[in-house]
DNA sequence: CGGGCATCGTTTGCATACGAACAGTTCAGG
DNA sequence: CCTGAACTGTTCGTATGCAAACGATGCCCG
């Protein structure tokens, strides 16, 4: 071993490292559960379904994503008929958005998926280790 | 509030997008300090100097990279002339890897920041805590 | 009231990521 | 020995993500 050239340094404990790791494997078992709709897609409808309508950036700053990101996720959402949008009639920059009914619906019915894929991600630790981890997680946003 | 509606469901509470949110903010605390090397492109170099020389999908799979994804990594880094790559004389269906003087000479610099990096990542936690949650989020790989 | 500034959405370019399909290579078992 | 399974790297398509630049619009303040 040459670990005296590596100062204890070890890729596999570095944050970023096992945050990549973590965030895989959640994504895995999201696609299980969930199909046809991706985590990042879901969460701008699940937003979107709890604020009620927003204009585009608006739920962009709500869940994380960039201007350019959520155009996106906003178009492919509305391919699928799930999401509608309209021009905000007072403020012409605004794009503003809405669930469609069958957002909706879609919404009503992987709600209970995501919080069974937020248990099975958390599976391989004690509900208190879950507790904890959750706390913690959140303080690192 | 219609909470009612959406029984207790928050994705703010979500994992998925806590995990999402601690690695941009992991990201952005990475761009800041090592630039010209991304984190991805950083562990495969990092893994390739801990582990000597090795094949292209082995590598790939010591970083947790699929097979598509770490041929683009490997790709830049050639470009950048930190990483060597030579057909096996053996198994002619690898691709053998190795960092050139100047890939060690980046991963000598950029090491003591990573770490650095890791600990303004972790920042807002208290040494006990980063302790805790590293433990937890091992397990969750 | 008018000009500078901020905000909105869009586009482009780059870099992960993964699934699926592919051709070339190796190897184990019959 | 030879065939089929397994593995290697590649390519394509799709979806995030971010930075930067852009035109259009709204608004504050002098």
């Amino acid at each position: 071993m040459d670990d005296a050239q590596h100062d204890g340094y070890r890729l596999d404990e570095q944050v970023g490292f096992l945050l990549r790791r973590a965030t895989q494997r959640h994504l895995a078992i999201f696609a299980g559960l969930i199909g046809g709709l991706t985590p990042t897609q879901f969460a701008a409808l699940a937003k979107l379904c709890e604020m009620g309508p927003t204009s585009q950036n608006a739920l962009g700053r709500a869940t994380a994503m960039d201007a350019a990101t959520i155009k996106g996720v906003i178009d492919r959402l509305r391919d699928k008929g799930l999401v509608a949008t309209l021009p905000d009639p007072i403020d012409r920059r605004r794009l503003m958005l809405a669930p469609t009914e069958a957002g909706r619906a879609a919404y009503d019915t992987a709600r209970p998926l995501a919080q069974r894929i937020t248990a099975d991600t958390l599976a391989p630790l004690t509900p208190a280790e879950q507790a904890a981890f959750l706390a913690l997680l959140a303080r690192l946003g």
